[in-house]
DNA sequence: TTGACATGAAACCAAAAGGTTTTATATAAT
DNA sequence: ATTATATAAAACCTTTTGGTTTCATGTCAA
């Protein structure tokens, strides 16, 4: 197994806004704490737990140099959004996403609701 | 502005992986709420609340019909999250990022890791 | 070597999340 | 008419989340 602590995965992660702003940060250019920080109106400790969480994601990797900590962006993670997303797209890409709806549902062709006799218990 | 609350949003609707499973649920077709139910380890009561959040961010919708209320997804919301992502694709679909981080940040053609001294304070 | 700076770590806290059980109500079926 | 079904709504509970404050520690600068 990873050594890596998995307790949050990336949907998790990019849930919270100040997370994605992080990230937006670090896409930007690699950053200490401190900084990250100043941009922020909460403490230190509060993004450096979002950091944390972004870090059990493995979105962000942190090295310690002299006494600050430095973080980049490790955008990788974020392909298995894309794979999860690109499951839906084929939804709305096509617009015919509704109408197809109802012709996948056997014997109703009237409203999309499907009729109750139609549903299996 | 909009008649729907909107506490919940995209990024917090998905990120827990029971909705997630609710959606490709849907995906599949229309249900009622007991039949999604039958699919999970938990209550109706708890199923009904996960509908309540993805009905915020408007990933799903609920009608009546008869004694039952019928769950169709609704997938537009998600082509927020694909603008999100494509913001971050550049980051990884052309192997340069780290080389351009590196090339981004001025007078440092070092390591990657910005020197002290490049950075404002 | 003495501060100042950057972070780490721990204890604490309020609110939100994710679940339960209970009670009520509308519709369907017998 | 009566009973079974499908949902709604409310009260409640536990854990997690997102934040705080305080204290300790390592590193840089004067």
């Amino acid at each position: 197994m990873s050594a890596l602590a998995h307790k949050h995965d990336v949907f998790q992660a990019i849930a919270d806004p100040t997370r994605r702003e992080v990230l937006r940060l670090l896409a930007e250019k690699e950053r200490p704490i401190s900084e990250i920080t100043a941009h922020f109106p909460m403490s230190r400790t509060a993004i450096a737990k979002h950091l944390q969480v972004l870090s059990e994601a493995e979105l962000v990797s942190g090295q310690k140099v002299g006494r600050e900590k430095i973080y980049r962006l490790h955008p990788e993670p974020l392909t298995e959004l894309k794979q999860w997303l690109s499951f839906y797209e084929k939804f709305w890409e096509n617009k015919l996403s509704i109408l197809k709806n109802i012709v996948e549902s056997p014997g109703d062709h009237s409203i999309g609701i499907i009729k109750q006799e139609d549903r299996q218990k």
